[in-house]
Parts: structure tokens; sequence; C-alpha cells
DNA sequence: GATGAATGAGGCTTCATTCAT
DNA sequence: AATGAATGAAGCCTCATTCAT
């Protein structure tokens, strides 16, 4: 009971400092920004995060974990290496169309160095990537994909594709084309450039 | 005379700044840091800049000039449309290499919301991304590339798979391939997607 | 309870800063010093006022309506319009001689121009003044002053008089005379001049 | 001819801080303002005065000698003691009417406690107001003025009335009754209150 | 656990003053 | 004498973090 309303303070609060990150970005958002959006006081964050920092790593943790999840379930109903990069492409941009707070912030909070990225290893971005690049190692053995490949160097251009795709996505206003549209395209490339 | 003691004075902060940002992150540098690095006084910083943003709004500015002209310069050489696109990300890789303090800022901080994408809009930024469609266009127009590519999303997904290509390269300590191999894969993937 | 407290610390700023501001003038007073005469942190100054002007606001204010309030106290005792006037300078010196502090604030801070005087507007402070003024009406209604005596010019006739001999007495170390009789001497002249 | 050339300078600079004092106060006027309204540079400033207090004190020692060389040949075309008191509002008023910002300063910046009317002596200040006690003195010697009057509170009565007359003058903007009016209001009440 | 008032270290920025030219 | 770029000390203010209630 006590466990299960502290449970949903700590969600709470990761999902206000989500909205409030994604608005300001982190350097220009107050502890008392994040408590206020959450209902709760600043204190109440220290006893729920160690500090301002905490927040953001477990943020990504827990949307990660989300994200990361979700692929795999996508994934798992398609057996077919084309096909599946076409999926892991929709997903991917239909995820930041559905949660653009959260995406803004993996994009842009996620390059920040000095804490981050460099003192902070991401381990399930790291999964999320090696999951493109599984499909790329599968396809190569079933023949369908090019051997001279590198699922190490095709997994961050994939990635970075889509990736800077979904930037353009979350900072424009007005939207020139279908989510989807963008996702078939992108995911044309590189299929045709890999494909034998 | 006196222009190019303050010419010099202007190029010597930016400088100081591009090296301080890239290592400790836009809003973990301070003021006196770049300072010290640029060898002049805290306010003199002031005589030339607005602020600290400024400061980086200038950085872009400058570095992005010449990463721009640098391109063009290259692209000028070769009339073949494939042929572009490796130069492109070629040329893209190379510099990021040869400076990695420019590449980590405009990787890292560029993405800042607040000041920067939303605020500031990026004029140089765009006009890099169009070198990519206009290779497309041409390409299209003389029967090399399909069709169907819309050039304007192919712009964003060649430049996101090189820039991420690119933050890997130099978040990295350990480098596991050349660069020279990595521009290669890109671009052979991107040119296989979209030939005819 | 905590609105007592905190009233508490509001009330203790505004005192620090009355002596504060009396010693050192506003501009040669740092919020360091209000904070360390109200033995608060630096950082609590900015919970209870939005910056160093408003304390300075502030204090006008609150000293204004206790001023006003004693004012109107003394006066409400003496139905008699001469004997109002002298009532209205005794009570001015000797207020003045018991609160020194906020009478050379109001004295030196108040003239301060930029952000006194001309943009913000002292309500009380023209209250103040109309006291007088309407003292001046009453003795005119009952025939006892001149009917060509302007209230509005006499109003600040007589504060500006009794105002520059306060500034003298806090000024002056030395002390000649009595405030008693100089409020005497100069509500005397001022009876003497506008009486039939 | 070079120390013309220097007294101009001098003059100048003391002009351009007359303006630029009574525009923005004392403590919010820049070294860099006066010498823009000096059209001179930051540096000259230095050469004529110490620093930026001396520039104030030069004002008013300067100003202050012609405002009292003035009020000496204007009372010197009179000898009626009732008359040199009317002489004296009215070309106190006339001043101020004529040198606003001359009035601006000495009214606000006067005030300044601090480096000035407490450090500093101001000699002129003093004599400006014995003009008025001298004319008390003669008008009790004659037999005109009461004898119980005490010149040197009477001068500071009288002065603060003006001043604060010509204060109400300097910063209102609508004007709702001529300045010689309210000379005259002003020195008709001292006069009526202190004559025999 | 929850609160939010209080803390105080530290940053950005200003600007009087200097000094090489 | 004149300049104005450069200096750097110092102040206002912010805000992450603490802790008494």
């Amino acid at each position: 009971m006590a466990r299960n309303r502290s449970q949903d303070k700590y969600y709470r609060i990761i999902l206000a400092a989500t909205r409030v990150f994604a608005k300001k970005g982190f350097f220009h958002s107050r502890i008392s920004d994040i408590a206020k959006e959450a209902k709760v006081a600043d204190g109440t964050i220290y006893i729920y995060f160690e500090n301002k920092d905490a927040i953001l790593i477990a943020l990504f943790e827990e949307q990660m974990r989300a994200v990361l999840d979700n692929m795999v379930a996508q994934l798992a109903k398609e057996p077919d290496s084309v096909k599946r990069l076409e999926i892991f492409a929709c997903t991917h941009l239909e995820l930041i169309e559905q949660n653009p707070d959260m995406a803004e912030i993996i994009q842009v909070e996620l390059r920040q160095s000095g804490k981050f990225m460099k003192e902070y290893r991401n381990e399930r971005f790291a999964q999320y990537l090696d999951l493109i690049a599984d499909i790329v190692r599968e396809g190569q053995a079933s023949g369908i994909f090019k051997e001279d490949v590198i699922p190490n160097v095709f997994k961050r251009a994939f990635f970075g594709a889509l990736d800077e795709m979904s930037r353009f996505w979350v900072l424009s206003s007005r939207r020139h084309y279908d989510i989807r549209t963008a996702a078939r395209q992108v995911s044309g490339y590189f299929i045709g450039g890999i494909r034998r």
C-alpha cells in the first residue's frame, strides 16, 4: 500500500520531469518546476532521486525500457528481415509521434555531454541499436543482405537517419508529409542499399 | 590595425569557446573558463559578445560557414551525382576527424532546445542539408536516381546517418574502423537504395 | 504559525534594510549587508522581495503607512485648525527624532529618481501631504485662514519647510536647539502667514 | 590656447554630466554615458576629474557658484527686506524653471548621503542659505521682522518650502499654476508669518 | 514519508578605472 | 593631451539541496 503510493510518486515525478525537460531543456528546468508539475513538494523529489541528474538518468532508463520492450514485441511478429527493418523504422517514428516529449528529451538531452553519454553508459540505448544489428546479421545469414555490410556501422547509420527524421518531426510545427511515408522512404533507402 | 587586434580577440574567444564547450558542454562551461582559455579578462568577452548564448550562436555561424564553404568547394570538383554523395559523406566525416571539438559542439549543443534550433533558425545548417537535396535532384534529373525519392526526406536521412556515425566517432575512444570505411559504407547504403 | 514566521522574516528584512540604507545609502548598500543585519541568508531575501528595488518600495509603503496612521491619530484629537498645523509640525519632527533611520531614507532615497518618484507613484506620501491641505481647507471654511491661500501650494511649502528642518536635524551631529522649538518656529511662520 | 581648449573640455564634461545625471541619476549614469554626451573619450574624463564622485562635486561647486552669484546680484538691487525675500523666492524658482537639469541634480543627488552632505561640506550651499538668514537679520535690525524668529531656523524652513515647490515643479509634467504664483504664495506665507 | 522555507555557493554581467598607443 | 580597448573586482540573483517540523 505505502509501496504503491511511493511507486506512484516516483512515476509522477518521472512523467513531470519528462514534460518539463521537453519544454525547457534539462538545464533550464528547475527542481521546483518539476515538483509543481508533479504536484509534490520540492523536498519530496529528493526522497525518490539523489539529485537532478539522477532524474534524467532514471527518466532515460524508464523510457528506454518501455521503448525497447515495445520494439522487441513489434519485431517478434515478423520473421522476414526486410520487413523487420521496415517495422523498426515505422515503430520508431510512430513512437516519436505518440510521445514527443520523451522523443525531444532523448534526442536533445541524451546528447548532453558532461554527465551523459560519456560517464553514463546508456545500456538500453546500446541494446536498442543492437536490435538493428541483429536484423542485419540475420539477413546476411539468410543470404538476403550483402555480406560486406558491417552491422555495427549499419545500425548507427539506420538509427541516425530515423533519429534525424524524428528531430525534424519534433521541431517543425508544420508537417509536410505523413510520418509513415517518412518511415517507408528511409527504410526503403537502406533496404535497397544492402539487399543483394 | 585596431581592427586586426579586435578581429584577433574575437576569433581567439570563438576558438577558446569551441575548446571549452567541447570539453565541458555549454552549460557547464563558465565565462571565466573561456576567458582563461582565450587569455583575456572575463569582461573582455562582453566587448565582443552580448552574452554567453551569443558566443555559441557566433561559434555556430563561424564554424558552419567554414564547413559549408569547404563542402561546396569539395563538391565543385565532381559532376557525377553518385560520386558527389560519396564526397559529401567523406568530406563530412573527415572534417569531424580533423575538428572534433567543433563536431562535438555542433552535434551536442546544436540540439539544445531553449535558445537553439527553436528560437534560433540555423540558416547555414539548412543550406548544408540542401546541398544533399540538390545532389539528389540532379541525379533524378539525369535519370540516375529513382523518381520517388523525396529529396527533403533523403537529405535528413543521409545527414542523420553521417551524424550518428560521427557522434560515435567523437565519443568512442577506441577506433574499430577507418573513418573512410564508414563513409563508404554509409554512402554505399544510400546510393544502392536510391539508384535505379 | 508558518505565516507568523514568514511575517517575522519579512519585517526583520524591512527593519534591517532601514538601518542599512540609512547608514550607507541605497546604492552603497549590499544585499549581503541587509541579509547580515537581518540575520538571514542572502537568498532568503529573494523569497520575500523580488529584488533590491522592491525592498525600498516595501520599506516606503510600510513606514509611510505607520507614519500616516500615527499622524491621523494625532490630528484626530484636535479640532482647531491652527492647533492642528502645530500638531502636524510637532508630530512630524518628533517622528524624525524617534526614527532617524527611516527619516534619512525617506528624505534621501525618496528623492532618487530612476525607480522612485517618477515611475513609482507614492500614494501614501500624497495622502500625507493632503492631510495638510485638508487642514487649510477646513481653516478657510471656518474663516480662520485667508481665502487666497492655495491649499495644494501650501501643503508642499509646509511639508518642505519641515522636511528641510528634519534633514538638518538628521544630518547635523550637534544640536543647536530643541526639535519642539523648531516645530513651533516653523508652524508659527506659516500660521502667521495665512491667518486672517 | 591649450588652456582654453582644456577649460572647454572641463565644462563640456560638467554640462554633459549635468544632463546625464539629471536624466538617469548619479548611480545609474555611466562614465561612458557622460563621455558620449560630452563627445570625448572615456579616458579623457580622468584627465579632468579624479573619479566619478569628483564630477558630481565639481558639478555642485560650479553650478552652486553660478546660482549664488546670480542670487547675490539679484538681491543687490533691492534694499527692502520684505521685497528681498520675495526676490529670493522668485529668483530661486525661476532658476529651477530655466535650468531643470541642474535643479534635479541638486535636489536629488545633493541628498545622497554616503559621499555627499556628510563627508562633503557643501560650503556654497551653506552660503546660499545664509543669504536668507542675513535678510532676516537685516529685517529684524530694522524692526520689520519679529525678534523671536531664529534666522538659522527660518533659512532652512524658507529654503525647504521653495525646494519642495521646485521638486514638484521638476517632477510633475502638467503645470497647474505659474511658477511666479507659487513664489508669491510661498514668500507671502513666510513674510506674513514673521512680520511684526 | 512529506513538506517548503531557508540556505549559501557560485555564475553572469557591469562598469569605474587604467594604460599602451 | 586624447583615446578607447582592456581589465578584473564585485554585486545581484538563482536554484540545487537540506532539514526542522
